[in-house]
DNA sequence: GTCTATATAAGGATAGAC
DNA sequence: GTCTATCCTTATATAGAC
């Protein structure tokens, strides 16, 4: 059903997730894709043009994903709320956040480029729901939109860190809960 | 002045903090170190021996700096402040939440351990440091200071994948900021 | 498109002389 | 303690047949 193309993006997609991609060789992919050394030379110029479609997919993936907790319908506070508290494998960290760990990966633009541009586009879209929210009066006072926004960002990537460190799932949850505690402080004590 | 064994220990300090324990080759370590193969194995059993030493201490060094701030005094919000802002190369990254994006050394008891008491001495500090804030009075209501202590390590963690994604430093400091902004919300509005 | 053969370099270490 | 020689494996391809 899928193609042999598909199979040797998907699994290096896995195998960038776990190892990264200096800790991926293609020999690594070739294996859990099930296509052999010519096949993969023939769809793929290499290792790096590999990287590069997962990468680009992947990002896409999550993009989509966050786009829809975040465009629900509901107040800012619960969207985020949601986006933080969505289901997810906590110990195995965020496939994007992760390749900022990788040297060559930061050093190579196209590469790169996927990595910088979704964590742009998180911030801003977070951002955005905030000054939502704050428009429709659901928060007390000012408050720093794109600052908050980054923190939010921030604390999902750094729960990942944590969770893994300490290797308890627990620990990502704790940290998401200790900022969504935060910017509900700062909601008006209107409801409950 | 140094021993070639600290010259050992100190170039795969810096190897690990830049690529990672996959990323770093006993080669490497040699030609930074200055010593000889030889001479690396007669100091160290091997690459494992040497990325033991090295990251236990690095998380000797990490806990040191940050008492000497969080142990300072000052209200709680301004040690945590000072702890958050305290100057830094954020491109670099955390030389102790870098390890946990590698397999290898999660995967080894001995390597993951000081990783993991690292993050888990820094979350009880910062929440004892919140505690202790909250007894003074320097908190308006309840304040749960385990997860938010979470949070705040999180968002250092989190801050330097940002920064790293985006090549920006200002990115670290962006999301250190909006969790600062949070955390003074809570303070009771009896001074600035 | 896929397979097998071959190739160069690097990773990670051991052996033994000095 | 340090140096050089040697070793086996893996990484990352290229070449050419089918």
């Amino acid at each position: 059903m899928t193609s042999t193309r598909d199979r040797l993006v998907d699994s290096t997609r896995e195998l960038l997730w776990d190892r990264g991609y200096v800790g991926t060789s293609p020999k690594a992919i070739q294996e859990l894709s099930g296509a052999g050394q010519g096949s993969m030379y023939h769809h793929f110029a290499g290792k790096r043009e590999l990287a590069l479609a997962a990468i680009e997919r992947t990002a896409e993936e999550l993009r989509d994903n966050a786009e829809r907790e975040l465009s629900a319908p509901g107040t800012a506070v619960a969207r985020i709320t949601a986006y933080l508290r969505r289901e997810r494998d906590a110990l195995r960290g965020c496939p994007i956040g992760r390749l900022t760990q990788d040297p060559d990966i930061l050093a190579d633009p196209a590469l790169r480029r996927p990595v910088d541009e979704t964590f742009d586009w998180l911030r801003e879209r977070l951002a955005a729901v905030l000054t939502e929210g704050r428009t429709r009066g659901e928060f007390d006072g000012d408050l720093d939109a794109n600052d908050i926004a980054s923190a939010i960002v921030a604390t999902a990537q750094g729960g990942y860190v944590l969770a893994r460190a300490a290797g308890d799932p627990a620990q990502f949850h704790r940290a998401v809960d200790g900022v969504i505690a935060l910017l509900k402080a700062r909601t008006k004590t209107v409801a409950q």
